[in-house]
DNA sequence: ACTTGACTTAAAGTTAACTCTAAGTTGTAG
DNA sequence: CTACAACTTAGAGTTAACTTTAAGTCAAGT
């Protein structure tokens, strides 16, 4: 099975212009071309696109990609490489999630925030104001 | 306590420069300035860094972060829009947690593909490679 | 008084990753 | 056989978020 640069596309979810853009750059030396010049995308290049994706997803540059790709290229010899590649990058993208839940606490924090304002009418906020006043009061009265 | 923008931007992990930036966009309409126009942050507004730099480290573009902001100084007849602000992004921030532990899942597969290649010397891959061949022969024949 | 360093502004420059344009070719449906 | 959509290329344009530059002001130390 083969697919045109637009059925592959939506089959990854990229732009013809993207996949254009990425052979470009050097991430898809693996894709062939037809007789007539057209690019002929298989099955297996789904699998290149699909770790391209999970690499770009997780904020790596389109150059370092580019890396990872020429040392698939280069075959065996660089086995090594390729798995501190991703030794590296599992660090990179482990930080990138510690951040985004420390993110969702403040998040979480804000929305129960705004709740309590919200359920909160004015009056019972004022009023709440007055009661901690008359508390501090008798505080300082010694009561 | 009160901060001139260098001490502020140490602070808070931004340059002076980008703080301008900030406040140029109408992120930081809060700042006061001194008798000769330098701008004088203080202890409050380290919070409101906070929050910005959250929005900003989840994805939320500055335009986005100022609609929330201009909220923010309309006062209470906009508690509502905040509050949804939040709960909306709260979903973009767990999809993104999601879509990271998804691609966490393709690099952790990944190192333990790579660990195993390495692991196991050209030969040894070679000889798993004939054991194979012979159980295909073998099943062919019907044995 | 003078130098130094931090501040001010407006505006231009940078970078990455697309995204689009223009000009031309190819292949299939009517 | 002709229209038309989809493909090709090189190269220019876009966008966001800074980042730097240029030109100038201000306050403190020697």
């Amino acid at each position: 099975m083969s697919y045109s640069i637009s059925e592959f596309g939506q089959k990854v979810g990229l732009t013809p212009h993207t996949l254009r853009y990425y052979e470009k750059e050097g991430l898809l030396p693996f894709v062939h071309r037809s007789s007539s010049g057209l690019r002929v995308f298989t099955e297996k290049d789904i699998e290149w696109l699909v770790i391209i994706t999970c690499l770009k997803n997780t904020g790596m540059s389109v150059k370092q990609i580019k890396v990872f790709i020429d040392w698939c290229m280069a075959g065996d010899s660089t086995l090594e490489q390729r798995y501190h590649f991703f030794v590296d990058h599992k660090k990179v993208v482990q930080a990138q999630i510690k951040k985004l839940e420390a993110c969702m606490d403040k998040i979480n924090y804000k929305i129960e925030y705004y709740r309590k304002a919200l359920t909160q009418t004015t009056s019972e906020r004022q009023a709440h104001e007055r009661t901690c006043l008359e508390m501090e009061k008798k505080k300082l009265i010694g009561e």
